[in-house]
RNA sequence: GGAGAGGUGGCAGAGUGGUCGAAUGCGCCGGAUUCGAAAUCCGGUGUACGGUUUCACCGUACCGUGGGUUCGAAUCCCACCCUCUCCGCCA
């Protein structure tokens, strides 16, 4: 959600920005009518509101007098239905102006470039070599059919498309995966490690942002009146713990990091990497996620993708990483990183780690607050998300860079603390 | 799932339908006292929204949530949510 004062006061502009960045069209005389209008019968509201405290307060005091207060229940007979009208319309335009607030995404940031789609996304770094294979590499499909290793035939039984079933040593190997990147960021990276709820209300996945616009992307419960959303990334449950907090600033910036599983359902995704584990309805993630002061958070940023860097050096994974253009963000963002891996199948690079500064957009939306003791008062935190990274996708990377003539996978160094092998296969 | 108790400011904890945004204590901030500190004393100390003559003042809302009764609700009524204790079931 973006500075409700600000958009007030900048509304003109803000909408030119949010046109030439995102392609958003907001609605500016929608806006307009809606906040004169509102004004207007706040207003009025308060008004009668105090009118009617004031008048109230009157006749309690005169009948503890024991004076007569027929003529003082006169002069508020009137007031009841009018305010009752004015409050329930004055409800009626917020939640009018809310339901529009909610849909603007993030302000890009100076810094990113300005572009359409990914194909002006620019390249910031490069690391490491693909590595030179002197056999026609495999994907990670055909490595995995080995032992049965990796079955989607038995998944797409189970669970339909787009899930997997994971055997014996890959299996294990994915585990490794996962707890490899956990114990690097809590005894390496300083994160605090913390085990999250997959399930979650409704209003938790409004203060990230994944809600009201994009519920189609999510996978619903209801039990009796409830409803709960399966989580997309613990992403959501990890920065929902600010949420309506006001953080002391002895307490930032906080780091967190989970293992957890996401859940996606992919819904605008339909033929698109349906060929194994690369896009599943349901994966394992690392997510980091920190909690800062705001003039932290460009730096944090940084430090943040360094930390999912690191997961692919040690595990000698080649990578480039991405600075997303404005038209490839992400609905809360403001700036993003990826992180691509090289994929000899393919023969390119693919996304496997997204580092994003959403600045006070969700802190907003959650009234997430720190303590500014400058000023003693609250203001909005920042908050970060990256992957670091994606279990399932790392795997793959690994079998494919890793992969032998014969079809058999080496056990990167970084892994073999939980093997007693150097290659499965 | 059954039975009971309870949800009030950072915390603890009062609150007969009428100056209750809310006593008191603790904590915190400022000051006095002190060589300094402790103790003591004095003062201050919620959040959000809105208005304006915009760093100051004024107004409104908020006592778990949502409704209702009333001129007026923390207080009365209804529904829901959550927490705790005991029982049952269960990983």
């Amino acid at each position: 959600m973006l500075d409700a004062n600000a958009l007030r006061a900048h509304l003109h502009e803000t909408a030119e920005r949010l046109r030439a960045t995102r392609g958003f069209e907001l609605d500016v005389a929608a806006i307009e009518a809606l906040e004169a209008e509102r004004k207007a019968v706040q207003t009025r509201t308060q008004d009668l509101q105090n009118l009617r405290n004031t008048r109230s307060k009157a006749i309690g005091q005169a009948k503890a007098k024991g004076e007569d207060v027929a003529a003082l229940m006169a002069e508020v007979a009137g007031i009841g239905d009018e305010l009752k009208a004015r409050e329930a319309r004055l409800a009626a335009i917020q939640d009018q102006l809310a339901a529009i607030a909610l849909v603007v995404p993030n302000l890009p940031d100076a810094s990113v470039p300005i572009g359409p789609d990914e194909s002006t996304n620019v390249e910031v770094k490069r690391w490491g070599q693909p590595p030179a294979l002197d056999f026609t590499p495999r994907d990670h499909v055909d490595l995995g059919a080995r032992n049965g290793w990796l079955d989607g035939d038995a998944a797409a039984r189970i669970s339909g498309a787009r899930f997997t079933v994971l055997r014996g040593d890959l299996a294990r190997l994915h585990r490794a995966l996962a707890q490899f990147m956990l114990e690097l960021h809590v005894r390496e990276h300083g994160y605090l490690e913390v085990n999250v709820p997959l399930l979650v209300l409704p209003e938790t996945m409004q203060g990230t942002g994944q809600l009201p616009k994009f519920e189609e992307d999510l996978f619903a419960t209801q039990t009796g009146e409830t409803r709960r959303y399966l989580i997309p990334t613990s992403e959501v449950p990890l920065t929902n713990l600010v949420r309506e907090r006001i953080v002391e600033d002895a307490e930032l910036p906080q780091r967190m990091t989970a293992h957890s599983m996401c859940f996606r359902a992919e819904a605008g995704a339909y033929g698109r990497d349906v060929r194994g584990m690369i896009r599943q309805h349901q994966f394992e993630k690392v997510e980091l996620v920190s909690i800062v002061r705001p003039d932290e958070s460009d730096a944090e940023h940084e430090r943040m993708t360094r930390c999912a860097e690191i997961v692919l050096e040690r595990l000698g994974l080649p990578y480039r990483r991405m600075l997303l253009s404005t038209g490839d963000m992400g609905f809360a963002a403001q700036k993003t990183y990826d992180l691509e891996v090289w994929l000899p199948s393919q023969g390119t690079y693919r996304e496997i780690s997204s580092c994003s500064n959403c600045g006070a957009f969700q802190a907003r939306r959650m009234q997430a607050r720190w303590r500014n003791p400058a000023t003693g008062k609250p203001e909005p935190l920042h908050t970060l998300n990256g992957s670091g990274v994606a279990v399932g996708r790392a795997l793959i990377a690994v079998m494919e860079n890793y992969q032998r003539e014969d079809g058999s996978i080496a056990i990167p160094e970084a892994l073999r603390p939980w093997f007693d092998r150097d290659v499965i296969g």
